[in-house]
RNA sequence: GCGAGCGUGGCGAAACUGGCAGACGCGCAGGACUUAGGAUCCUGUCCCGCAAGGGGUGCGGGUUCGAAUCCCGCCGUUCGCACCA
C-alpha cells in the first residue's frame, strides 16, 4: 500500500513503524516482567494455539488480540503483566494433519510453529518470548509424565477395559464428545464403531461435587455464565435414589431413579443388555430370544445406541422382581435405551410417567399405572395417596430407607477422563508392565519417556498404538525386578498436556521442577483467562480437575485455577462460518500487509462484540484505517501547530472526559467495539471544533495503544516522549466534566416524545417542568388539557400524563 | 426432544438499573478540490409524507405514564447435550 492517504508530506506507512517498535520491545525486553520480583503481577493468559494448519487464521487472530488488548490496557494501568504464549502441539489434530500432508509431525509440526510464531510476532502481541513453551518439548512432557504419576500415585488413575468409540478413519479411539450423533467430528460420514480396549482413566468423578460447587461461588470464579452453564450440564447433578428390587432366588436389581415419588407405578423393569445379571435371570423358554437379542444388539455400535429417537426395542428375560413398594411381582426386560454407564444399568419402569418408559410399554403392551392425578397429587401410593407428589418425595425416600429398600443418592453424569490414546504423537504414558511385578510406574528420574522416532507413524486398524511395532523401544528392564518388561505403548490424550500449561509458562526454564513454588504463589492462579467456548467442558474442566488434584496433593495452595473466564466470539465471514469448504477462509497475512497489524487489530476488534464475535467484511476495513490516518494528521498538527488548551471549549472537554471515562469501564468489560467508537467520537469531535489540544491527543494516543500498540508508540515518540507510551499511565478523568453545563430534557406527552428544552445542569424538578410548560411545541401537544400526571426522570426526560 | 444464547436500517452493529431507537463504521447518493480519482474534504442517508405529522426493533398478546429492554405464547436462527432413568 503506497497510496498516499494523507495530505501530510509524512504519511502514516504502517509496515515501516511496525517493523521499528518490534524490533524496539525486542531490544528493550519491554515485555518482560520481573517474574520473581513483581510489583503488581497480572497473569493474562490466552488459549495457546495448536499449530495443525499452516497458520494462524482470522479466528485465532480475533481471540489473541482480544486478549492482548485487556494486557495492554492492565500494563498501562500499572500492573506487571504477564503474557506467555506457547504451541499446543502433540494431538490428534496435528497428527492428522500430517498424515493428510504426508510429512513427519516431528518435521512438520516445527515448521508450522516456526510460522506460527512469525505471524504472532507480526501482530503485535505483547508476549514474553521468554518463557515460550511447547507440549512437544520433551522439557515440557517429562512434566505431562510426571503429573500422569502424581495421579497414579495418589489412586487417581487406574485401568479398566470399556466400550469405546473407535473411528476406522482416524484409527483410534475417541471420547464420547468427539462422536456427534453416531459419527466422527472430523469425519462426518465416518459411523463410529464399538471396540473393547484396555485404557487408562483419571478419576475426575471424585471431584464431581467440588466442580460443580465452585461453579457457584462468584467469589473464587468469574466466568462467562456460558461456560460455566455448559460445565454444570456436563457435571449432570441428579438428585434420586437407589432402590432395590428384590428378585426371587437371586441377587436384588438395584436401580437409580430421580422419580422415587412414582415407585408405586412402576410396572416393569429394564436391565442394560450389558447387565450382569441378565444371564441369571433369563427364563429357560426366553434364553433363545435373550441370546437372540443380545447377538442384534452386539452387532450395533455404542454410539448410535445413543442416538434418541429411534423406535425402541427389547426381550422378556422371563424373570419377575418384586416392587417392594406395591410387593407385586413385575417382569423384568431388557432394552437397549437403557446403557450400563449410567446409574446401575438398570432402570424401573414408570410408564405413566416417563414417556419413553411408556414407548416401550405400548411397543410390548406392558401394564401402565398412573399414581399421580391431573392436579400432582399421589394416588394409587399406599399411605402416600393424597399428598402433592413433588412434596412426598423426601418421605418416599425415607419410608424406602426404612424398609432397608433404599436410600437417597446423588447421581453424576460425568464420567472419568479417558486419557489413553492409541496413536503416536503424544508423550507415552509412564508404565512399565511386568509379568511378576505387575504395573509399574516409570521411576521419576527416568522421566521423561522419550517419544521415539517413527518412521512408520500411522495408526492402523489393529486397534494398538504404532508404539506397539516398536520392539526395541517397548521391551526394557522393569524398573523394580530387572526382569524383560514392556512399555505401555499409548500415549496420552493432549487435553492432559494443556490441563497444566498456565503453571509452566511462569517456571518454563526450569528443568528439576514443573512449576517454581514461588513462581507459581506469585503469578497464580490466572488473573484473566480468554479462550473458546468450545472448550468450555473439555479443556476447563479437565483444568479445574488438575488443580484440584495438585492442591490436595499440596503442590499448589489454590484450587481453581482461572479466576477470570472470558470465552470470545467466532468470526464469521459474509453471515457464514469460515470453512475451507465454502472457500471463504480469511488469511491474516494479507491483509496485514495490505493495511498494517494495527489497523487489522483495530478492526478485529470493532466489528462486533468480542464475546459474540462478528462478521468480517472486507471492505469494512477501510474504516479504521481512515481513523488511524485521521490521528495521524491530527498529532502530526499537535506537533507543528497545536491549538492552546485554554481555547478548548467547555463542550470538548466534556467530550474529551466522557470518552475516558466510557473507554476504561468499555476495556473493563472487553467491549471494545463500543471503546473504539468512543475514540472515534471523540477524534470527530476534535475535527467538528478544529482542536488539536496536546493533552487531549495524547489521551486519545494512550487509549489507543491497547488496540494499535506500533501506533500508538510511533504518535507518542513523535509527541516529545523518549518513553514507550506503556510506560505512561491510563488517563483519568473528571467527574465534574462528565456531564455539559447546560443539558437537553426530552419532551414526552402521554409517553410520546414531543419536544425537548435546554435546562441548566442542575435545575431542580420544578425548573424542569417550568421549562417544559413553557415550550411552544409541547404547549400544542396539551392543547389546553389537563395535566394528570408528571414524570421526571433526572436530567434526562418529562413525562406530561393527560387527563 | 432438553438446555443456553440471539432476532434492531442495504450491511457490521449501538442503546447504563425500562426513559430521545439506529451511536460508531461500511456501503450508497449529492457536492468541493482535481487532468483524473477507487485519495482527501463537506452534506445527506430507518420507512411513508412537500410539510405538519404518522409508522417502525421477528410475529401475537400483556404489564407500565413509558417496552428493543420485563412477562406469556408462537416463528426463525446459532451453539451445547442428546434414550442420563
Amino acid at each position: 500500500m503506497t497510496q498516499t492517504h494523507a495530505v501530510s508530506q509524512d504519511p502514516y506507512v504502517p509496515e515501516a513503524i511496525e517493523a521499528k517498535w518490534q524490533a524496539r520491545w525486542a531490544e528493550r525486553h519491554a515485555n518482560e516482567p520481573d517474574l520473581d520480583a513483581p510489583v503488581r503481577p497480572f497473569y493474562n493468559l490466552m488459549m495457546f494455539p495448536y499449530p495443525s494448519a499452516e497458520g494462524l487464521h482470522v479466528g485465532n487472530m480475533f481471540a489473541f488480540t482480544g486478549s492482548d488488548v485487556f494486557g495492554r490496557f492492565k500494563r498501562l494501568q500499572g500492573f506487571d503483566v504477564f503474557e506467555p504464549i506457547g504451541f499446543d502441539a502433540f494431538g490428534i489434530h496435528s497428527e492428522n494433519y500430517a498424515i493428510k500432508v504426508g510429512i513427519h509431525p516431528g518435521e512438520l509440526i516445527p515448521r508450522n510453529i516456526e510460522n506460527f510464531r512469525r505471524q504472532l510476532r507480526r501482530i503485535g502481541g505483547m508476549f514474553d518470548w521468554r518463557q515460550e513453551l511447547a507440549t512437544t518439548d520433551p522439557r515440557y512432557y517429562k512434566w505431562t509424565q510426571w503429573l500422569f504419576l502424581q495421579l497414579y500415585q495418589a489412586g487417581k488413575a487406574y485401568q479398566k477395559m470399556g466400550s469405546v468409540n473407535w473411528c476406522p478413519e482416524c484409527k483410534t479411539v475417541l471420547a464420547n464428545e468427539q462422536v456427534i450423533a453416531g459419527f466422527c467430528e472430523r469425519h462426518g460420514d465416518t459411523k463410529v464403531e464399538q471396540r473393547t480396549l484396555e485404557q487408562w482413566y483419571f478419576k475426575i468423578t471424585d471431584y464431581a461435587e467440588r466442580l460443580l460447587a465452585n461453579l457457584d461461588d462468584a467469589g473464587v470464579m468469574d466466568w462467562s455464565s456460558t461456560t460455566t452453564t455448559a460445565q454444570r450440564n456436563w457435571i449432570g447433578r441428579s438428585e434420586g435414589a437407589d432402590v432395590d428390587f428384590p428378585v426371587e432366588g437371586h441377587d436384588p436389581i438395584r436401580v437409580f431413579t430421580t422419580r422415587p415419588d412414582t415407585i408405586f407405578g412402576a410396572t416393569f423393569m429394564v436391565l442394560a443388555p450389558e447387565h450382569p445379571l441378565v444371564a441369571t435371570l433369563t427364563s429357560d423358554d426366553q434364553r433363545d430370544a435373550v441370546d437372540q437379542y443380545l447377538e442384534r444388539v452386539a452387532t450395533e455400535d455404542l454410539v448410535s445406541r445413543r442416538v434418541g429417537d429411534r423406535e425402541k426395542t427389547g426381550v422378556f428375560t422371563g424373570g419377575y422382581a418384586v416392587n417392594p413398594a406395591t410387593g407385586k411381582p413385575i417382569p423384568v426386560w431388557l432394552a437397549d435405551y437403557v446403557l450400563m454407564e449410567y446409574g446401575t444399568g438398570a432402570i424401573m419402569a414408570v410408564p405413566a410417567h416417563d414417556e419413553r418408559d411408556l414407548e416401550f410399554a405400548e411397543t410390548y403392551g406392558l401394564d401402565v399405572v398412573s399414581v399421580i392425578d391431573d392436579k400432582g397429587r399421589l394416588k394409587a401410593s399406599g399411605p402416600f395417596d393424597g399428598r402433592p407428589a413433588v412434596e412426598a418425595l423426601p418421605d418416599i425416600i425415607r419410608w424406602l430407607e426404612d424398609k432397608g429398600s433404599g436410600t437417597g443418592t446423588v447421581l453424576y453424569r460425568l464420567y472419568d477422563w479417558c486419557i489413553s490414546r492409541q496413536r503416536y504423537w503424544g508423550p507415552p504414558i509412564p508404565i512399565i508392565y511386568c509379568e511378576d511385578c505387575g504395573t509399574v510406574p516409570v521411576p521419576e528420574e527416568d522421566l521423561p519417556v522419550l517419544l521415539p522416532p517413527l518412521d512408520d507413524f500411522r495408526p492402523d486398524d489393529s486397534g494398538v498404538s504404532p508404539l506397539a511395532r516398536n520392539e526395541e523401544w517397548y521391551l526394557v528392564p522393569c524398573p523394580e525386578c530387572g526382569k524383560p518388561a514392556r512399555r505401555e505403548t499409548d500415549v496420552s490424550d493432549t487435553f492432559l498436556d494443556s490441563a497444566w500449561y498456565y503453571l509452566r509458562y511462569p517456571s518454563a526454564e526450569f528443568d528439576d521442577r514443573p512449576f517454581d513454588a514461588g513462581r507459581t504463589r506469585t503469578w497464580c492462579p490466572v488473573a484473566t483467562y480468554i479462550g473458546g467456548n468450545e472448550h468450555a467442558v473439555l479443556h476447563l474442566l479437565y483444568s479445574r480437575f488438575i488443580a484440584m488434584v495438585l492442591h490436595d496433593l499440596g503442590f499448589i495452595d489454590f484450587e481453581e485455577p482461572f479466576v477470570k473466564f472470558r470465552a470470545h466470539g467466532l468470526i464469521v465471514k459474509d453471515g457464514a462460518k469460515m470453512s475451507k469448504s465454502r472457500g471463504n477462509i480469511v488469511i491474516p497475512d494479507q491483509f496485514i500487509e495490505t493495511w498494517g497489524a494495527d489497523t487489522f487489530r483495530l478492526y478485529l476488534m470493532f466489528l462486533g462484540p468480542f464475546q459474540e464475535g462478528g462478521d468480517f467484511r472486507d471492505e469494512g476495513i477501510s474504516g479504521p484505517r481512515r481513523f488511524l490516518d485521521r490521528v495521524w494528521n491530527l498529532v502530526t498538527r499537535v506537533v507543528s501547530a497545536p491549538t492552546p488548551s485554554d481555547a478548548t471549549p467547555r463542550s470538548v472537554l466534556v467530550k474529551w472526559h466522557q470518552t475516558t471515562h466510557q473507554v476504561t469501564h468499555d476495556l473493563e468489560g472487553l467491549k471494545y467495539n463500543t471503546a473504539i467508537a468512543a475514540l472515534m467520537e471523540l477524534l470527530n469531535t476534535l475535527r467538528e471544533h478544529d482542536v488539536a489540544d496536546r493533552s487531549i491527543v495524547e489521551d486519545l494516543i494512550l487509549m489507543l495503544a491497547p488496540f494499535c500498540p506500533h501506533f500508538a508508540e510511533e504518535c507518542w515518540e513523535r509527541l516529545g516522549h523518549d518513553s514507550s507510551v506503556f510506560e505512561a499511565s491510563w488517563p483519568g478523568w473528571d467527574e465534574r466534566l462528565l456531564v455539559e453545563d447546560e443539558i437537553e430534557v426530552v419532551i414526552q406527552v402521554n409517553g410520546k416524545t414531543r419536544s425537548r428544552v435546554a435546562v441548566p445542569r442542575d435545575a431542580t424538578e420544578d425548573a424542569v417542568f417550568a421549562a417544559a410548560l413553557a415550550d411552544p411545541t409541547t404547549l400544542r401537544f396539551i392543547d389546553g388539557k389537563a395535566v394528570r400526571k408528571r414524570i421526571y426522570v433526572p436530567g434526562r426526560l418529562v413525562n406530561l400524563v393527560l387527563g
